[in-house]
Order: C-alpha cells, then sequence, then structure tokens
DNA sequence: GACCGGAGTGCACGTTTGTGCAATCCGGTT
DNA sequence: AACCGGATTGCACAAACGTGCACTCCGGTC
C-alpha cells in the first residue's frame, strides 16, 4: 500500500503532456535557443508565437530536464578547498562558492539549489534512494531539476512521526517532489521518528510491512542526508520540532553525541555503540547506512560543523556537498 | 615536423593562463550563476567587482568548456523525422530546426553550430579524428566549444592543394581550429587535392611521411565531413574551386558521379569502384573510411541531397546532421 | 625615469529577457 | 445555448544582460 506512483503524467504544476505540440516546441526554441545561440525574437518568428511564450518554453525546457547546464570544475585541479577535503576527510567535496556576507537563510537556499543539480546528474534508472528529512533536505527537494528514470525508487530513511503529528506531511513532501523529479516511485516510512520504547521498535521490526522498507534500504545505491548537530547555534529540527525531551536530551548528553544522521546519533569520533537513544530510532543502522555505495551528505551553515565532523569521522559520507564558509571552517580549527 | 602541437597555453585569443585568479573566478561565477540561479548583479556584488566583468567571465567560462549545455532530445520518442531517417537509412539523424524561409547562407551558419556543440560531447581523449574541409567544414569549426581532452589527434583526410594555392592556409585553419578547441596535435597533410598523375600519388604512397599520415587514417576513431555534391544549385567547393578542369568534370560525368567526401567520388547507389578520378585523389578509401567507428556528416542546403543519397547508399557516415529542410526533401522524394 | 602596448576594468547605452495582468481560448457542465 | 474554470496567449513594463569605448594598470624596453 506504501507504493505510490508519482508520475509526471497529471500532477500538482503537471507540465509535459503527451508529445504534444507544447513539448514538440519547448525542444525547438531549446536547440535554436542554446545551439543556436538565436534570441527569443527570432524564435518566435520561426514558431509563428510571441516572444513572451518563447521564454516560457524555454524554461519550461529547463524545468523539464531537456536542457542540462553543467558546470565541471576542471578535473583535478579543482579549486584548493575540495581538494583539502578530500584529502584529508576521504569525501568528494562540492564547495558552494558564497560570500561571508550573506545571511544564514540564504546561505542553505543557494547550498540547497547547487546541491540539487549536483544531485540530478547522478540520479540513474533503476536505483534505490534512501531520502531523509530535515531543513536542509526540504530546501534541497524544492529545487530539484528533472530528468526522467526508469524504475527508480525513493525510499525514506527514517519515521517522522512525533508526539504532536505524524509527520506524514512534512517527510511526505519531501519524498514526493524527490519521486516526482525523476519520474520515481516513493516509500514512505509512516512510524514515529523514535519509538518510545526499544521494545515496540523490536516488534515493530519483524512485521512485514516494516521489513519491507527496510530490505529496500539495505538495498540502496544511494543516499541522500544533511546531518543534525548539538552544537551552538541554531538547532537542528530533531532537537527542537518536539521529538525529543528534556530527559532524551540529557541522556544524549551522556553518551556524548554531537550530532545526528537520520536520526541516529553518533560521537565526535564517529562511534555510536551504546548510544541509548539509538535503540528508539527508525533511522537506518549506521552500518548499513556505510555500505550504501554514494552517500551524498548535504550541509549549509557553520553551527553543523561539530556534527558534520562526526559524520565524517564515522564515514557516513562519500559525497560532501557545503557552503564555503562551512568547508573554511571544516579545515581550518 | 607535421605533428604541431596546438596548445591551449598561449595562442592567438589565449584565454586560459595557468590556474589564474581569473579562471578561478570564472568557475565562481559560472556556478553562482547557473547552479544557483543569482543575478550578474549579485555575482558581481560577492566577487567584489562590476557586472560586466561577470558578463565575460560567463561568456569565458562557457567558450572554454567549463559550462557546458546539452539539450536531449528526449530519448527515443524523439522527433518524427529524426526517426524516420533512422529506420531508412539508419544513420543516427540530428535535425537541425530552421524555418524555410532563411536563406541559404544563414542555414549553413545555424547547422554549423549546432552541429560544432553536437561534436564536442563525442571527442574522447586519446581520441584520431579526421577532419575533411570544405565550405561546411570551415564553418563548423568557427563554432566549436572547448573542451580539454588528453593525447587526441586531429589528422586531415584529403590533401588541399590546387593549382593556383598549396591550400595549405584553407585546410589547416581548419584543422587548427579543431586542434585548438580540444588541446589536441594536428596532423596536415601536405599534398594536393588531386595528383595530376596516378603514378604520383602511387610513388608518394610509399613516402614515410605520407604512410604516416595514412596510417592514422586507418586508426582514426572518428571522422568529419561534409558532402560535395554534382548536382544542381550551388556547385559544391570541389566542383569550382580551380582543382578539377572541364576534362576532369566530363570523367566525373561518364562515371555517373553524384558526390564525394573528402574528395572520393561515389554514384547514386553508393559505388565507388572504377571511378577514374578516385585513383588520382588523395582522400582516404571509402572502403578504409566505412572502417572508423563513428563518422559524422554535416550537409546543410538541400542542393547536397543528390550527393548526400549517394553518401547514405555507401554507408558512409554513422551519424547525420542537417538542416530541417533538407531532412524532409530527404525523405519525400 | 619616460614610454609603449596589451590586458583588464567600469560606464553608458541599446538590446534582450522575465513576468504580472487582462483578454482569449477551450473542454466540460448545466 | 449559456456558463464556468483553468490553461494559454500577447502586451507592456521592469529587470537583466552584452558590448563599444575610454581609462587604468602593469611589465618590458629604450
Amino acid at each position: 500500500m506504501t507504493g505510490i506512483r508519482v508520475g509526471t503524467d497529471a500532477d500538482e504544476q503537471a507540465p509535459e503532456r503527451s508529445p504534444g505540440s507544447r513539448s514538440r516546441d519547448a525542444l525547438r526554441a531549446a536547440q535554436m535557443y542554446y545551439l543556436q545561440d538565436l534570441t527569443m525574437n527570432a524564435i518566435a518568428r520561426e514558431l509563428r508565437t510571441s516572444r513572451s511564450t518563447v521564454s516560457r518554453l524555454l524554461s519550461m525546457a529547463r524545468e523539464t530536464g531537456l536542457v542540462q547546464i553543467q558546470v565541471n570544475n576542471p578535473s583535478e585541479r579543482a579549486p584548493a578547498l575540495e581538494q583539502q577535503i578530500r584529502r584529508r576527510f576521504a569525501v568528494e567535496a562540492h564547495v558552494v562558492p558564497v560570500a561571508d556576507s550573506v545571511n544564514d537563510s540564504e546561505v542553505l537556499d543557494r547550498v540547497a539549489i547547487q546541491a540539487a543539480r549536483t544531485i540530478t546528474p547522478l540520479v540513474d534508472s533503476n536505483a534505490i534512494i534512501g531520502v531523509a528529512w530535515g531543513s536542509t533536505l526540504s530546501a534541497v527537494s524544492h529545487h530539484l531539476t528533472r530528468k526522467q528514470t526508469h524504475d527508480s525508487t525513493f525510499v525514506q530513511l527514517n519515521g517522522a512521526g512525533n508526539t504532536q503529528t505524524t509527520g506524514i506531511t512534512y517527510a511526505s513532501e519531501i519524498l514526493r517532489r524527490f519521486g516526482q523529479a525523476y519520474g520515481a516511485r516513493v516509500e514512505q516510512f509512516p512510524v514515529p521518528a523514535f519509538f518510545d520504547h526499544a521494545e515496540t521498535k523490536t516488534a515493530m521490526w519483524e512485521e512485514r510491512s516494516v521489513r519491507r522498507i527496510l530490505d529496500l534500504q539495505r538495498r540502496m545505491t544511494m543516499a541522500i542526508f544533511g546531518v543534525g548537530s548539538i552544537g551552538a547555534g541554531v538547532p537542528s529540527h530533531v532537537y527542537s520540532g518536539g521529538y525529543l525531551d528534556r530527559e532524551d536530551l540529557e541522556t544524549l548528553d551522556r553518551d556524548e553525541v554531537v550530532g545526528d544522521v537520520a536520526t541516529m546519533f553518533f560521537r565526535a569520533d564517529g562511534s555510536h555503540r551504546d548510544i541509548l537513544l539509538n535503540r528508539r530510532s527508525t533511522g537506518p543502522d549506521l552500518d548499513v547506512l556505510s555500505r550504501v555505495r554514494r552517500r551524498i551528505c548535504v550541509v549549509s551553515g557553520e553551527s553543523k560543523i561539530d556534527g558534520l565532523r562526526g559524520a565524517l569521522a564515522a564515514g557516513l559520507a562519500t559525497d560532501l556537498i557545503l557552503d564555503e564558509g562551512s568547508a573554511r571552517r571544516l579545515l581550518h580549527t
């Protein structure tokens, strides 16, 4: 029942109808604009329509993935920051250029856009892709550019319910947007973020509906997630959204937790054994996560540095997308 | 002596200097513009420079291949024309949309731009690429977008000298531009287009300097050429540029030649045996050409249809780039 | 130290592009 | 046939962009 097809057929802001003259024109326009360097005016004349329509056709062509724009940093003599991070932490770094003067929420937005565009070329057909939730992923999901794939599945990495809501709307919106962008199935994980009792989790984990999801997670070919950090600054969604009570926070403190990925916690050295809360969390076992071929971590804002350090120590990511400020900070302290 | 390095180092309109701050800024700007959707104004502020400089950085980023824009026609449900051509002639067709109202020289220009951009992604490292010459290829060579490759070589397919000139400047300009765009070596073929006596060709073909070129041609991984057509309309370069005298044209007529590729002639049915002029021509044996893995034919203008038909019958191309008008004409008669 | 040439910069202007809005089209309903 | 709502269009205006030109900066030369 959870397998929901998120097609590109009829939908929300449903674009591409059948072969229709609309998308044919979009292709023609895109070729004339991007491959022949005509102006929109010239294209409008040839297509016997108005310039504004051409402008709209083109933005549609971009949004639907008809036109793809990629920026390659010249192979291995890449920018210094990225190289240093790669050497020191053994992850492929994608540093998003952002001047220091920019405020946090704009940084998030810009990291999100660039992350979305970095991820798109990595999404293949026949993939199983895990997606976490949180403010970072939410932002990313808003900026995905479309691309058609076949038989791919997006699977929710961890439950999203809390004491106030079932969390369905929030987490599933994110998932839905991913599915829609790539024409893929989505599999929700309808459990709370944390069980109240570890025993309930154990019991639920035996349920067939849950095992289906866990099985998908084991077969993931890619995972996309942010990090939570307990350090200073803005607390991440998990720490402030009513998912944890005072007592929980105290045990985290006692266990020397510095952050989490998909509500699974870890310490500064990357270890996660014997962290009590993990027994009640619905996130993927971090060892399972580490076996996924491609693990993309998106981070924006320096307040997440501590959590990020832990995640890197744990080797949770193969690819790291982060803003320039955080990149510097990651290296220079 | 013929192996000339056409680097991207110091040159003509030499752009990319070392790692310099210039190209670093170009990368940053490109990321901010194409991946973060900032305006040039915003980028200028962050880079502490003027908007016009940003505009220039961006166009540099595009020209040097830092930014790559591709338009994919949605896999196999591609436009009707392209499918029909593929079925009927067994070549991958790339139809360049052009309204009928456009004049011939503009059609050539637009086909050339789009051809250049279609070719670029196909150019690999370690490739050996044969290039013909003529008005079509000349136009293409003017619009190549750069892309860095290693250890690739462009080799001239046929001699370019005629009774008036050695043809060096014209053909070698084309070759040079290709080499420069991809940072590749170029190998000129310093012989006339046609020898006066077949015996001279036989003799020359034993010379080591020539054999080097012939050997490269045998090892080509890609070939790029136009077609000449004897039919009506504007005569191709070869037929009007002083390469052939009246008598030659008569023998072509007698041999029922309809066109040529790289100065090797063929008939309407694709055959080329016993065409006298081919014994004196310096182009690659058409059987050798047909063994090349990827053979890209660029055609603009309906006057070339007859030659094109012959070339297709001979199976000379694996990929065909042509304007919409010619595509229609090719199918509907 | 004066001079020179080429590359890089910002300004100002004209061109090109994005977008809110009102008008129109179109398929389905009453 | 009249009506309705959503999608699509062109218009008009504002925003964003490209480029000739004059100026500056810098390294080499006399």
